[in-house]
DNA sequence: CTGAAAGCGCTTACAG
DNA sequence: CTGAAAGCGCTTACAG
């Protein structure tokens, strides 16, 4: 049923069935009362692609995941903030659409296609490597774009982000292992993050500067983002980890995770030989035992202030807006506890 | 730029340029990529809101999740199912859209309002405890649905479905722990999603029965889907499985896991003491160490089909498809391996 | 506050 | 094979 006809079946006009059915204030109450229980009764709803087309807003959002991302399972702080994200828009009647990086497609991207198409009306974007040609992309139509949690490449000039504060969050692991002087301070970095795995690291070294403690380069272990990955990077070291007593800071949970495996494997004992302290703080850990210590990075707070800018944005509110968000420390099993 | 105008830009009609874009063979080759190719000069595309109020196809389809669901990562077989399908369906060229069961919706949940809407061209449904008022809106708009996965309720007729043969699945577990005749059978069930938990059961005890085993009903345990719930629930049978030697199948990879915490909490040894058979087998659990044995469900064979026929019937194919695929054992770490 | 009318940008039956 | 025209189902400026 289209709503000329529905008009013509509860005896108003069109415009005045539009009105009701999106809370214009031309109509009076009792009018749109009377629309919307005939509504509900005859099952009547308005037709989301013609609105569309007139409106021009889709009433969907798109995530735009990371390039390295490949799946929900493999990197558990996507699809935390991913959870996040969705329970956050369901209080703006937004639907949310999530688009991979299309490694088959040669010449659009889904990113591209779903801009040019005009899918969605705004963009949450979880990757900063973005092309000079997406961001072309971007400028050129005009989306509203909010960038959030993890920096990867150099902001440019009036990009809207709500940043969690990596160095920051280095900073205060480095500042806690510094306390334990005896402990050799190791980490473990992956290779797909490099920026943010970088701006991690620099802040770890920084923290440790300031306690007086000097990180040598070669304490620096690669591994890609997985638990495998650093399960079998962590076993390649192990006999200098059981030679000494070490304290391990790595990029992320999942690798703390795979750092752990292999740490318990050799039956290094936890954190009297080897404190372990991941970064992100995502679900899985807390249950998971021993419980790893971590850096908390607080998607709680930057997920709600990413979806409400973007809703502004949308609204065509054209301020810019960003933040970054300082992690905190979160102490469980696999560390001493502060003093 | 409107396809009119961009007609008219390089000299063609609107129709033609329609006709070109949409691969139609009504138009020549060289015309067509002679139009192709301006498009690329111009950055023209064609307006999806436009092409979908046309042609009544939306190009996205929905991922209906089940009621319990709360996050990707609380469930992470449903993560799993998500990324095998956004990675299967982006051969088709098809957007996903999840829907997620709102609680705090009163009158129309959002499954509802995208049918009604029309924001998707057709359901994937995890999800079988649909309400009659739920069934009776994809009879009423003609939405094509393939369920898939597990069932949870009565399968009506004519409903489209790819299941994992949970039954099966229990079955396995039973004909072989059934081999192992001084270990006490247990199963660990979960609140959530009875139905299934219920056929993997009774499959369970169907196969152990096979083998001369008498299931005895005080051996089910129950606790929610998560890994929290499952380790406090096996603690607080610590003391039997102490005891005596017990073969142990959860509901899900999940429940294993928590389920092998406490065990290893309590130094119970695995599998000499006690053997441990998930199912499922996400992605997880062979990252993580011991490798739990399980029962794998075809997600990689579900998937593909579900997809595919669900772009059938989206395509007014209007033949009913309804398979049960059958799971097999993966035998690793927490099991004796088949003599 | 209400309605008649125009138009959003496509596709496709129709005529040639 | 190609083009002119109608119409998908809305919203909103305009007139009253």
């Amino acid at each position: 049923m289209t709503s000329r006809e529905f008009a013509k079946l509860i005896g108003v006009s069109q415009s005045t069935v539009s009105r009701a059915l999106n809370n214009s204030s031309l109509v009076t109450r009792e009018k749109r009362e009377y629309i919307l229980q005939k509504a509900k009764e005859y099952d009547f709803e308005l037709n989301s692609q013609a609105q569309s087309l007139r409106t021009r807003r889709t009433g969907t959002i798109g995530i735009l995941f990371p390039k390295h991302f490949i799946s929900m399972n493999d990197n558990l702080m996507l699809a935390h903030i991913y959870d996040c994200i969705q329970q956050e828009m369901s209080q703006y009647d937004y639907d949310i659409m999530v688009i991979y990086y299309d490694r088959s497609a040669d010449d659009f991207s889904s990113f591209e296609r779903i801009i040019r198409k005009k899918k969605v009306d705004g963009f949450l974007v979880l990757r900063m490597e973005l092309s000079d040609n997406e961001m072309e992309l971007i400028q050129k139509y005009h989306v509203p774009c909010v960038f959030m949690m993890n920096v990867n490449a150099n902001i440019r000039d009036n990009l809207n982000y709500f940043f969690s504060d990596s160095f920051y969050g280095g900073y205060l692991a480095g500042k806690y292992f510094g306390k334990f002087t005896d402990y050799r301070k190791i980490y473990i970095t992956v290779n797909e993050e490099k920026d943010d795995a970088r701006r991690r690291f620099e802040g770890y070294r920084s923290g440790l500067e300031e306690c007086g403690y000097i990180f040598k380069d070669e304490d620096i272990l690669k591994c890609n983002i997985s638990i495998e990955s650093a399960c079998r990077c962590v076993e390649g070291y192990i006999d200098r980890l059981a030679e000494e007593k070490t304290a391990i800071f790595t990029y992320s949970d999942l690798v703390a995770i795979g750092a752990l495996q292999a740490l318990e494997e050799a039956a290094i004992s936890i954190p009297g030989h080897a404190q372990l302290l991941g970064m992100d703080d995502i679900p899985l850990i807390s249950s998971l035992r021993p419980k790893i210590s971590t850096v908390h990075v607080e998607t709680e707070e930057i997920v709600p202030k990413a979806c409400s800018h973007l809703m502004d944005l949308i609204e065509k509110k054209e301020i810019v807006r960003r933040e970054w968000i300082k992690p905190r420390l979160v102490i469980r099993d696999t560390t001493y506890p502060i003093s």
